[in-house]
RNA sequence: GGUCCAGUAGCUCAGCUGGAUAGAGCAGCAGCCUUCUAAGCUGCGGGUCACAGGUUCGAAUCCUGUCUGGAUCACCA
């Protein structure tokens, strides 16, 4: 949603203040040194100036300074009413039509208009990267929603976005998996034992470890070295021999491996479908891994790359203060960053894009550095407009989630408890009557994962952040539940209203009276675009989140201490019920930025 | 050891491109439903912004150092 505030104020003021200085000091001063923020809650006014950095041009004292600046736009501009200054800050209040007009502008406005003004830039975005090995956890929900809230808030900021998806599909850890279903699952299927896909492979690749654990300890008893041993078993030799004949192209494992995959990939749908993420094109690592290659090869030619005795080629990455980095193996095999050299060439062929965004875990910083310096000095100039989105880990309050020690939050079940908590909560509030078993289910999953959501995104993406398990997701204060329910109310409100035949009018008096709670609500929903840049130059719908979770708790001051429907001026009932209609597209097209849904009642 | 990130109320987090008396939510206490949905609203208590210096008219914010926690520095992906 683009609103027209072409005529931003803080433009406006920062114009005028510079003339203002060129008139009252004879001072040409550059706008950069022109400050305005938003007044704080305790003085009166809308905007202030700081006047401090302006004292070297006026040389008089910040309250004479500030006063004379104030004085010229008052008398100079319509949108300021008044002012008052408070040691060196010049509070200014900005005129009721002012924020009306505003609100008559924008107030009709039903869906997106992107900024179209903006550079249209084009940007592939790549996030979730799952293993076919193991089934989505809390960790994997983060990247998911993450990744498709900057996707989306980017879009909104008027860029053009793919989102792309790169399975790791193929390896040493898939054979694991496809071992063990050999040895010991034959006949059995994701049907059969009425289990979802990711997870019964899964298992598999869990058992695999489990075995090979009990070998490697009699092979350490046979008085192998102890590092070595996990290496050596039976199980392992199974695992590399398969791994050959998968690169041989062997069609028994083939076979095997894509059905075993397609298993994965049924599983990996249902919690994508649950989630509401899609992808516009999806890769497979068993297409790429070869890519890389050829570029290496190339760079060793023209000698950027060097070989070592036993044949592998590496890069040397000391001029950047790193190490020397592996690109092929002494066999000629390739290793992951050789694979990622070749998919941003790909991706950069594929798509033309401005910008590359990678949405992946802070722990692999390391390796999107070395990824750029390596594709630079082959000669990629574009490989500058690689980002990575560096996220934080989701931790547990004992630390990191560890498999081995049962300690991960698997995303199905948290998506189902989730629901569970909603519905529990929902009943207990007595909010289900009227409904169909059909509607309520549907309900509890929207607030379930509005709950979850919200309090995954609420948080700066960069940073580590603690989820407790014990303590269950909050649906009261800062959080998704109460953001929906809002928005169910203004919706409850707008549906009493039709009953009573009031029909809304556009045509809304420019000399009504804004009430303080009133302009508050306004003064947030002018916020909106700006919001949204916002949240796209920095890659971040915490940013969003903040915003809507403001927004709701302004209008809830409003609507709790003015009266709606029970208002008698026809003209203000029907401000403020545009008001509240306005004030919930915004909510839920904020929301949508995140990914969550809004209900119509709840 | 090198590099990177973080440290703000009992807990979870905002604020960080320098500005006013550092903000929310949860938890605790006290109020508000015969009137538009109380998943709400109002009020109270709670802080050496890890520590020490520096830059500045002004530092939670920028710089340096120290401490603490995390990540990373693979022929794993």
């Amino acid at each position: 949603m683009q609103f027209n505030n072409t005529t931003m104020i803080e433009e406006i003021l920062i114009n005028n203040t510079v003339a203002a200085l060129e008139i009252l000091y004879k001072q040409k001063v550059d706008k950069q040194l022109i400050q305005i923020q938003k007044t704080k809650k305790e003085f009166e006014g809308d905007l202030t100036i700081v006047v401090f950095p302006l004292l070297k041009f006026s040389r008089k004292n910040p309250e004479q300074t500030a006063n004379e600046i104030g004085e010229y736009l008052k008398n100079n501009l319509d949108e300021i009413n008044k002012f008052n200054v408070v040691k060196g800050f010049l509070n200014l209040v900005i005129s009721d039509e002012f924020w009306l007009d505003f609100f008559l502008q924008n107030h009709k406005k039903e869906k997106y208009e992107y900024f179209e003004k903006n550079n249209g830039e084009s940007i592939v975005i790549e996030f979730s990267s799952p293993n076919t090995n193991k089934p989505l956890h809390l960790g994997h929900i983060r990247n998911n929603l993450v990744g498709n809230s900057i996707a989306a808030i980017l879009k909104a900021s008027g860029k053009k976005v793919k989102k792309v998806n790169l399975v790791n599909d193929r390896g040493i850890h898939i054979c694991k998996s496809m071992i063990a279903w050999q040895l010991w699952g034959k006949n059995q299927t994701p049907d059969i034992t009425n289990k979802k896909g990711d997870k019964f492979v899964g298992d598999f690749y869990v058992k695999f470890e489990k075995e090979n654990k009990k070998e490697t300890a009699i092979l350490i008893a046979d008085g192998v070295d102890k590092d070595k041993a996990a290496q050596q078993t039976p199980l392992m030799e199974k695992a590399r021999k398969m791994l050959v004949n998968w690169e041989s192209g062997e069609k028994e494992t083939r076979e095997l491996w894509e059905k075993m995959n397609n298993w994965v990939y049924m599983g990996f749908d249902k919690t994508y479908d649950r989630l509401g993420i899609d992808f516009d094109k999806t890769y497979y690592e068993s297409d790429t891994y070869l890519l890389g290659k050829e570029i290496v090869i190339n760079g060793l030619k023209e000698r950027i790359l060097f070989k070592k005795d036993d044949g592998s080629v590496w890069a040397d990455l000391t001029d950047h203060k790193l190490d020397k980095k592996l690109l092929l193996r002494p066999d000629g095999t390739s290793v992951y960053i050789t694979q990622d050299i070749g998919t941003a060439q790909l991706r950069h062929d594929e798509y033309n894009a401005d910008k590359l965004l990678y949405v992946v875990g802070n722990e692999q910083i390391y390796h999107f550095n070395v990824l750029k310096i390596i594709l630079e000095k082959l000669g990629r100039k574009w490989a500058e407009n690689i980002i990575h989105i560096a996220y934080g880990m989701v931790e547990l309050p004992h630390g990191k989630m560890k498999s081995r020690e049962g300690t991960v939050v698997d995303a199905d079940d948290l998506m189902s408890e989730m629901h569970l908590t909603a519905k529990t909560t929902t009943e207990e509030l007595g909010k289900i009557e009227g409904f169909s078993a059909d509607e309520a289910e549907e309900l509890f999953e929207i607030i379930g994962q509005g709950a979850l959501k919200y309090f995954i995104l609420k948080v700066d993406p960069k940073k580590n952040m603690l989820f407790n398990p014990v303590e269950s997701i909050d649906f009261n204060g800062n959080t998704g539940p109460f953001i929906q329910y809002t928005y169910a109310r203004i919706k409850s409100l707008l549906r009493k209203a039709r009953e009573r035949n009031i029909t809304l009018s556009d045509n809304i008096p420019d000399n009504i009276n804004i009430h303080p709670k009133e302009k508050q609500v306004i003064k947030n929903l002018y916020d909106f675009s700006e919001t949204i840049q916002q949240a796209a130059e920095n890659y971040s719908p915490a940013i969003i989140a903040n915003y809507v979770y403001n927004l709701v708790k302004d209008y809830n001051q409003f609507y709790q201490e003015i009266p709606i429907l029970r208002e008698e001026n026809p003209d203000l009932l029907n401000f403020r019920l545009k008001l509240s209609e306005f004030t919930s597209r915004v909510i839920k097209t904020s929301m949508e930025l995140l990914g969550i849904k809004v209900p119509e009642r709840m």
